[in-house]
DNA sequence: ATATCATATCAATCGTTATTGATATAAATT
DNA sequence: AATTTATATCAATAACGATTGATATGATAT
């Protein structure tokens, strides 16, 4: 089944959230960071420190995929922890699957 | 299998590698270029007359495509056939399963 | 209340890359 | 040979996004 990607309302809207979701993930340091936290969850310092980059660098690219959905946060104490959303990641390993396999 | 991403020479490499796969394929046009190629294999005026995309700018995704490896050309009298390499494409299809499920 | 630690935000800069317009090349046709 | 068709290249611009430095916010501890 191959996506109708050029033609159709749906095919192209789909398409295009795929896009969305590659240009995100394409950029090397969140492309680390969802590979780390898919080991499980962890904060903001240990994030950084792993991934020896900038804290506030961190802390944006963790903002971008929040907002698109591929993480989520929560305060814990005096620190927020972020955790991969594996079902989104699952739902755009299926949608890459169609445009790759 | 989980990727050791942030250790080791190997998972960085792979990592820095798949990334720059998915900045190629992250870009819209280029992504519907590919998925176009996936019904089979067209010339330059096909694609851009499809994607209502310029000719030049289709003729630059192109090249940034075939650089890749993601696609190859051949000529065929005045007209250029591009082909999906349905190879390169598995391989970063397996790879990004590592990463993703 | 103050100091410290953890995180987020903001403005500015820098680099990359998509896009555009013009032009070049090369094959086919007349 | 001249024209048309197909494709590629090039320079310039525009847009976007990563990075940096400084600062703000908010929680905890003293």
């Amino acid at each position: 089944m191959q996506p109708k990607c050029c033609s159709g309302k749906q095919g192209v809207r789909e398409l295009t959230e795929t896009a969305d979701f590659l240009r995100i993930i394409a950029e090397p340091n969140r492309l680390k960071i969802v590979c780390l936290l898919r080991e499980g969850a962890k904060c903001v310092c240990d994030i950084w420190q792993h991934l020896d980059l900038a804290q506030n660098l961190t802390s944006h690219h963790l903002k971008v995929l929040k907002d698109f959905g591929i993480v989520s946060s929560k305060q814990q104490g005096s620190k927020v922890i972020y955790a991969i959303n594996r079902k989104v990641l699952r739902k755009f390993s299926n949608l890459l699957n169609l445009y790759l396999n």
